[in-house]
DNA sequence: CGAAGTCTTGAATATTATCAATAGGGGTGG
DNA sequence: CCACCCCTATTGATAATATTCAAGACTTCG
């Protein structure tokens, strides 16, 4: 219940855009040279630790996000005070979709992160001379359903080693080895797949003595799956 | 396991929007006199029968649909055949929205039902001269990511009688009245709330018993809850 | 009326949650 | 460097919850 340190206030750095990861495949690619110039120039960026809320839930959402580096966890609170994590976001994702509306959720950094803000105003702008940003827009709130219809499908038809494992195997195909460093916590991981702190840690155990997971040492895991 | 029934094919009547209860609080708004006439003289409809899909899972994604009048149950099917509805769609919701990519579920008409039919060329091209368009459809697409959440957090914090009653109040909320109609059937609202058939039924039972339903008859519910 | 489907109820089982105790890990200060 | 503390994670025993399998009741429709 204590308070989230707040985050580092937003900065302008030219150069950002030189180290940017994932500049091709987000809306700057639409953008031509010198127009990729001004965005350099002017962008802000937010620098957050792990930890802090870039959004959160209930505030009105200003801006929107593009993740540079980093990874966050999505919260919701229910009424009654319970935790659930509806998704985590990494570089390429967005943050603060909501043209003027309240966020639905907060996004807490897992680690050390960099954002790229951009506000509502500039994106329409911006729009107007390349209609692909916002149909960008829209594909990329068409792959955010499809995910959330994937973590209902995983919360409504399966147990909990199943859930376990579904998630594992998402994390690995995000690398191309079997081999996962888990950047959340195992509560973050339980109220992400809708059980218990205890029924986790018990899944783990289990799963490991049935040989699926080669190894559990804290946040390292190991897959045991057929060589992709 | 049998085959759907194929809806009926589409056709143009010009004056269905006439009788279009959906357009003021959709993308039609968004038009002039003279681009209405033009929609309502071209526009194609389809009529789909209860029981028939009206789009399919896997199946490319050739126009967007909104729909008029009706009900529709979104299916998706996991690996191993089980079925999830991750969501339920009333008169002025989308369906196709996925320009160019595969339908992530089906929907299949609860009851008889009305669609109205654009091609994404024609939204693209209408989109060129009012750009709100396109801001509806990101508010859209919002708009069905918050309710994916919603169903998310039912899935992973609530237990059965939570379940049901967020059900049934959610539904209670669309209209005004404590006295809803079910247009689904019960393994239809089962396989939203990720129970068992017989534990919905177990559940009704109870909370009939308990006075937090007043009635439960087939499919007439009344809920009983401090008048709002 | 009969048949097929849908819905409800019952009894036994399986799964997960809860409460409680213990173990590990990382940092701080003596 | 070690002892201590705090936080996170694991394990154990029991209780609550949901599933499974089976049977019966209610509807709808031919």
């Amino acid at each position: 219940m204590s308070q989230q340190p707040k985050c580092s206030s937003a900065s302008s750095h030219s150069h950002f855009c030189d180290i940017c990861d994932v500049r091709e495949r987000s809306i700057c690619a639409e953008l031509n040279e010198a127009e990729m110039q001004q965005v350099a120039q002017t962008m802000a960026h937010r620098s957050i630790k792990e930890g802090a809320s870039l959004i959160r839930e209930g505030e009105l959402s200003d801006y929107l996000y593009l993740v540079i580096s980093g990874c966050f966890r999505l919260v919701r609170m229910t009424e009654d005070g319970q935790r659930q994590i509806v998704g985590f976001v990494y570089p390429g994702d967005f943050l603060g979709m909501s043209y003027a509306a309240a966020n639905d959720f907060s996004a807490e950094a897992l680690e050390p992160s960099l954002a790229c803000r951009f506000s509502h105003g500039f994106l329409d702008e911006m729009s107007a001379r390349h209609p692909n940003i916002k149909n960008r827009l829209i594909a990329k709130g068409h792959t955010e359903l499809h995910k959330a219809q994937d973590h209902i499908v995983i919360l409504g038809k399966q147990n909990a080693e199943e859930r376990v494992m579904t998630f594992f195997t998402m994390l690995a195909d995000r690398g191309d080895a079997n081999e996962i460093y888990l950047p959340m916590s195992r509560q973050d991981i339980a109220d992400y797949l809708g059980l218990r702190l205890e029924t986790l840690s018990r899944t783990l155990a289990k799963l490991k003595k049935a040989g699926r997971l080669s190894a559990v040492e804290g946040r390292l895991v190991t897959l045991n799956r057929p060589a992709a």
